[in-house]
RNA sequence: GGGCGGAUAGCUCAGCUGGUCAGAGCGCCUCGCUUACACCGAGGAGGUCGCGGGUUCGAUCCCUGCUCCGCCCA
C-alpha cells in the first residue's frame, strides 16, 4: 500500500471533476460581482514553457481565490495565430522537402498552414489543463476566428478613416530572411565584436576628415558627414564638402546634436538609407536617401558592378579592401557593440527604407499615459510604472505591416482609378467611383496589432454583446515584463481608443525565470525546462506553489529543482496529516468517526486556542499577500503554519488527549480544532495547490463537490478574543521551554524508552509549580518525566522561557551545565547591550516612548531570567521552593 | 551614453513605511525507523547583511561614491 501522496493518480481525477462541474465557466447572467482576467494568448502551435507556467499559474491562483471570495470569475483563454513563427515553421518544412512557398503558391501554402493548426492547435490547452488551470474554456478565442477578424478590420478601418493609419516610406528593421519589416520591439539585441574602420575622406581645400564606422559598405549610400555642434576640432569643417571615395559623390559636412563627440573621431558618416539614427539626422538636414542594400540583403549598386549583388557581409570586406587600396582606410580596431537580430529567426536585421503601413501614436499615447499617470491603471511592482511611462512618452510611429503570407490581410484596396480605401467586408467595387477593378494590399498586419485588441475583442466587440457588457473592462493583466511595450501598452491605447475605457485596472508583471546559472533560458542554448516534465517529477501542485512563492517579487528568478521538490514534500505532508493521521488514526479510518460537533468555547483548551490564534495569523498573512500581489508571503505563511504550527506542535500536543478515550469533551474539542484548522488551511492553500487540497478536503466531514464551491475563510471572533490571546502567549512560552529542554545536550539524545531517566520540574517565575495541564502538556513533548520536585542535593540544568523555567535532572549523569552556561552568556550580552542603550540619554530622550518602554521591559525580563539561572543551580535546595 | 534591478548563512532566496530582522528552503553535522509522514522527527554548526563615506540616539533597511553582476532604453 502506498502511504504517500500520489499526484499522478489524483490529478487526472480532479481535472475531470473541475471540467464536469464547469468550474471555470462564468455565467453572464449571474448577479455576483465580476472578476475578469484576459489570458495573454500563447501561440496556438506552441508548447507551454516556464514563462507561461509562472504567469498562468498566478492567474489561476488569483481566479480560484476570487471565486471563493464570491466573484463571478471570467478567465478567458485564447491562442494567437503567431504569423511569423508559424510561417517560419512551415517554410522550414518546405525547405526540407526541397520546395518553397513561392513554388507552392498561396492557396496550397494556406492548406499547409491549416493542416499545421489542425495538428498542433489546442495542444497548449491540454498542457494548461495539466497545470490545473480553470479557464473558461467555453469562451476560448483564436485570433483567426471570423469574429475576431471582424474586430480587427473595424479597428483598422476606424484608424484609417481618422488618418491615424497611413502608408509611406520610412526606415524599418528589415529581416532579409523573413522578407519582412519587423517592429522596434521585436529586435533581439546581441552583443558581438566587429571591426571599427577609420576612413579618411578628402575635404575641399586640401583638408581631410576621418570618420569611424563598423559598416564601411554603407558608405556607398552616404549623403553627409556630421559632427557635434560646437566641436572645436571640426569648427572649420562645417559647411565644407567631402568627396566620397568610390562613388565620388560630394556631400556636406554639418553639425547635428545626435553625434557623440567622444565616439571614434567625433565625425559621423551619415547613411540615411541604412541606419535609423542617420535617417533622423538626414531628415533634419534634408539629405537625400540612397538605398544601396536590397530587400534580400545584397548590395544594390548598379553603378558599381564590382559590389553589385554581393551579400553585405562580403561587401563589407570588399569595400574596406577597395578603400585600403585608395589609402582611405587608415586604421582598424576591434569594436564590441549590440547588433539587432530578428527575434523570430535570428537573422541580422538590415535597416532600410521601405513602403510600410504606420500607426500615428501621438494621439493614442496621450490617454494611455494619462490612465497610468492618474493611477487608474496600477502596475505591480510599482517601478514598472516609470518604465511604461518613459516608453509611452518617447513613442515613434508603429510599423504594422509585414511582408509575409500568413496573418490578417491589411483590409485596404485600391481601385483602377487610384482610390485607396479600408474595408470591413471584402469589397466588390470602389465606394468612391464604383470601379470594380480592385487591387488588395499584399501585406498582413503585425500580430501585435490584432492581439492589442484582445481584452475587448474576445467578448465580441464591436458588437455590444452581453459578455462585453458584463465582463469588460477586465480587472487584472498578468504577464512578463518583456511584453509591457509589445502588448500591455497597445492594449491600453486600443482599449481607450475603441471602448473609451481602460482595458484593466491592474497589471502584474511577474519575474523572468532564468536557468539555474542565472543565464537566460532559450531553446538555442538548450537550457530550457519543460513544465510538463516538472509535473511528472513533482506534481502540478509543487510547480504551481513554487511559481507563486517565487515569481512575484519583481526580481528575476533562477530555476531551482530543490525548491520545487520542497513543495512536493509539503503536499505529501498535507496528505499525510489528513489521511494518515486524522482520518486513519483519529477517525479510525472513517470520516464518520471524526466527531466534529462544535464544542462549547469554554471547553477549548489553551493549546486549542493557541492553534486558532496561529490560524488567524495565517489568514491575515495570506490575505495580505493577495491584496499586495505578494504571493510568496501567502505561501510562506501557509507553509509555516501548516507544517510547523499545526503538524509539528498542535498535532503532537493533542496526541495524548486523543489517546485518552475517557475524556470525551476534551477529545471533541481537540478533534474539532484539528479538523477546523485543517479545513481552513486547505481552503487557503487551494488556489496555490488545487489538487492535493481537493483530495484532502474530500476526506473531511461535510466536503463540498469542490473547494471552489467553498467560501474563502474568514476569521472567527474566538480566534482573536482575549482568552485566546492569553492562551497563545501561555502555550508559546511552554513551547519555547520545551525547545530549550530538548536543546539540553542529554535530553535530546536519551532514547524515548528511557525517558524516566530524565526528570523535569517546571516552575513559574516565582518558583511555584505551574498548573497541571500545562505541566502535562510539556511532559508529553519532552522525553522526560515531569515531577513536582527533585531530590535534595542534585544540581539540575536550568532553562528559562518567559515566565517559565525548567530544572532538568538526568539520572546517573552529571547535570549538563553547558547549556545553562550558554544561556547565561547570551542573556548577559543582551543585558549589557540593553543597559548601554538605556544609559544613553540621547536614546532615552530621542527615541519614541514606546520603543524606550519596550527596551526597558526587555531588560527587566532578561535580568530576571539571568537572576534565576544564576541562582538555581548553585542553590541546590530546589525542593525548598516548593 | 541614460535608466532600472541585484550584491544577506555553502547554494537559491525572504526581510513591507529605519528600533528582537539577522530569517526560510535546500545542503552539511549529531541523534532517532516513537503507533500520520525517513518525501519524516529532534537538535546543531554557519553570516562584521559587496566596499568606503554620510544622516540618525540607533541602519541590512535612508543618502552618496566605488566595485561586480543582470536587464531595459538609446
Amino acid at each position: 500500500m502506498n502511504t504517500n501522496f500520489d499526484w499522478s493518480s489524483v490529478e487526472p481525477k480532479w481535472r475531470d471533476r473541475w471540467s464536469e462541474l464547469r468550474v471555470g465557466h462564468a455565467d453572464v447572467t449571474s448577479t455576483k460581482p465580476a472578476f475578469v482576467v484576459a489570458l495573454p494568448p500563447p501561440n496556438i502551435t506552441g508548447a507551454l514553457h516556464m514563462g507561461h507556467a509562472s504567469t498562468f499559474s498566478i492567474q489561476d491562483t488569483v481566479c480560484r481565490h476570487r471565486r471563493m471570495c464570491g466573484f463571478e470569475v471570467e478567465w478567458c483563454p485564447g491562442t494567437d495565430h503567431a504569423a511569423i513563427a508559424t510561417q517560419n515553421v512551415i517554410e522550414r518544412q518546405l525547405a526540407d522537402e526541397g520546395t518553397t512557398k513561392e513554388a507552392l503558391g498561396r492557396a496550397a501554402f494556406q492548406t499547409r498552414v491549416d493542416a499545421w493548426y489542425e495538428e498542433y492547435g489546442g495542444r497548449i490547452y491540454e498542457q494548461m489543463r495539466r497545470m490545473g488551470y480553470t479557464c473558461d474554456w467555453e469562451r476560448s478565442r483564436f485570433t483567426l476566428d471570423d469574429e475576431y477578424v471582424h474586430a480587427i478590420r473595424v479597428a483598422f478601418k476606424t484608424l484609417f478613416d481618422e488618418g491615424l493609419v497611413y502608408r509611406g516610406p520610412r526606415i524599418v528593421n528589415w529581416c532579409p530572411r523573413c522578407g519582412s519589416a519587423i517592429s522596434d520591439e521585436e529586435i533581439d539585441w546581441q552583443e558581438q565584436t566587429d571591426t571599427l574602420y577609420y576612413l579618411k575622406y578628402p575635404v575641399e581645400g586640401g583638408l581631410s576628415i576621418t570618420v569611424a564606422t563598423v559598416r564601411p559598405e554603407t558608405m556607398l549610400g552616404d549623403t553627409g558627414v556630421a559632427v557635434a555642434p560646437g566641436d572645436p576640432r571640426y569648427a572649420s569643417f562645417v559647411g565644407k564638402h567631402v568627396t566620397l571615395p568610390l562613388t565620388w559623390r560630394v556631400v556636406p559636412i554639418f553639425e547635428d546634436a545626435a553625434v557623440r563627440p567622444e565616439f571614434g573621431t567625433g565625425a559621423l558618416k551619415v547613411t540615411p538609407g541604412h541606419d535609423p539614427t542617420d535617417y533622423e539626422i538626414g531628415a533634419r538636414h534634408s539629405l537625400p536617401i540612397i538605398n544601396v542594400i536590397a530587400l534580400d540583403g545584397t548590395m544594390d549598386v548598379p553603378s558599381l558592378p564590382q559590389f553589385n549583388g554581393m551579400p553585405v557581409d562580403e561587401a563589407k570586406i570588399a569595400v574596406a579592401e577597395a578603400l585600403r587600396q585608395l589609402g582611405v582606410l587608415v586604421k582598424e580596431e576591434p569594436y564590441t557593440h549590440d547588433v539587432g537580430h530578428c527575434d523570430r529567426c535570428g537573422t541580422v536585421l538590415e535597416p532600410l527604407v521601405s513602403e510600410q503601413w504606420w500607426v500615428r501614436m501621438e494621439s493614442l499615447a496621450a490617454p494611455g499615459i494619462g490612465a497610468v499617470d492618474s493611477g487608474e491603471i496600477t502596475f505591480h511592482p510599482a517601478r514598472y510604472t516609470e518604465v511604461y511611462l518613459h516608453w509611452m512618452r518617447n513613442l515613434r510611429d508603429w510599423c504594422i505591416s509585414r511582408q509575409i503570407w500568413l496573418g490578417h490581410a491589411i483590409p485596404v484596396s485600391t481601385c483602377a482609378n487610384g482610390h485607396r480605401f479600408a474595408w470591413i467586408d471584402p469589397p466588390t467595387s470602389c465606394p468612391e467611383c464604383g470601379n470594380i477593378e480592385l487591387t488588395n494590399d499584399p501585406d498582413v498586419l503585425d500580430t501585435w496589432f490584432s492581439s492589442g485588441l484582445w481584452p475587448f475583442a474576445i467578448f465580441g466587440w464591436p458588437r455590444q454583446t452581453a459578455d462585453l457588457e458584463r465582463f469588460y473592462p477586465t480587472d487584472l493583466m498578468v504577464t512578463g515584463r518583456d511584453i509591457i511595450f509589445l502588448w500591455v501598452a497597445r492594449m491600453i491605447m486600443n482599449g481607450i481608443k475603441f471602448t473609451g475605457r481602460n482595458p484593466f485596472s491592474d497589471v502584474l508583471i511577474t519575474s523572468t525565470i532564468q536557468a539555474t546559472d542565472g543565464s537566460r533560458m532559450s531553446k538555442s542554448k538548450g537550457n530550457t525546462v519543460d513544465p510538463l516534465d516538472l509535473i511528472d517529477k513533482y506534481g502540478a501542485d509543487a510547480v504551481r506553489a513554487w511559481a507563486a512563492a517565487v515569481c512575484t517579487s519583481g526580481q528575476d528568478v533562477r530555476f531551482d529543482d530543490d525548491r520545487i521538490a520542497s513543495y512536493q514534500r509539503f503536499a505529501n505532508k498535507l496528505w499525510q496529516v489528513t489521511n494518515g493521521f486524522l482520518v486513519a488514526k483519529v477517525g479510525n479510518g472513517s470520516i464518520a468517526d471524526l466527531d466534529v460537533h462544535p464544542p462549547k468555547p469554554e471547553t477549548l483548551r489553551p493549546e486549542d486556542r493557541w492553534m486558532l490564534a496561529e490560524l488567524a495569523g495565517a489568514v491575515r498573512a495570506c490575505d495580505a499577500g493577495f491584496t499586495a500581489y505578494r504571493f510568496h508571503e501567502s505561501v510562506d505563511a501557509l507553509y509555516d503554519t501548516t507544517w510547523h504550527s499545526f503538524c509539528d506542535w498542535y498535532i503532537e500536543i493533542i496526541k495524548l488527549r486523543l489517546a485518552d478515550a475517557g475524556d470525551h469533551e476534551s477529545r471533541r474539542a481537540a478533534v474539532w480544532t484539528a479538523v477546523t484548522t485543517l479545513d481552513v488551511l486547505l481552503r487557503l492553500l487551494h488556489p496555490f495547490m488545487p489538487f492535493v487540497t481537493e483530495e484532502c478536503a474530500q476526506q473531511l466531514p461535510n466536503a463540498a463537490a469542490t473547494l471552489q464551491h467553498r467560501s474563502w475563510p474568514e476569521q472567527d471572533p474566538v480566534w482573536n478574543d482575549a482568552t485566546t490571546t492569553a492562551a497563545h502567549h501561555e502555550i508559546g512560552e511552554a513551547i519555547e521551554l520545551v525547545k530549550r529542554i530538548r536543546a539540553l545536550g542529554h535530553a535530546g539524545k536519551v532514547p524515548r524508552g528511557a525517558r524516566d531517566r530524565i526528570r523535569v520540574v517546571v516552575r513559574d517565575a516565582e518558583g511555584r509549580g505551574i498548573n497541571k495541564h500545562i505541566a502535562r502538556l510539556i511532559g508529553g513533548l519532552v522525553p522526560a518525566v515531569v515531577v513536582e520536585s527533585h531530590e535534595r542535593g542534585i544540581d539540575p540544568a536550568v532553562v528559562v522561557s518567559g515566565s517559565l523555567h525548567a530544572e532538568v535532572v538526568i539520572a546517573d549523569t552529571a547535570a549538563d551545565a553547558s547549556a545553562t552556561a550558554r544561556q547565561i552568556g547570551l542573556l548577559e550580552a543582551n543585558v549589557s547591550r540593553l543597559q548601554a542603550q538605556l544609559a544613553n540619554p540621547a536614546f532615552v530622550n530621542g527615541a519614541p516612548a514606546q520603543v524606550v518602554d519596550e527596551t526597558r521591559r526587555r531588560l527587566a525580563e532578561a535580568e530576571a531570567q539571568l537572576e534565576l539561572l544564576r541562582r538555581v543551580p548553585s542553590g541546590g535546595g530546589i525542593d525548598a521552593a516548593v
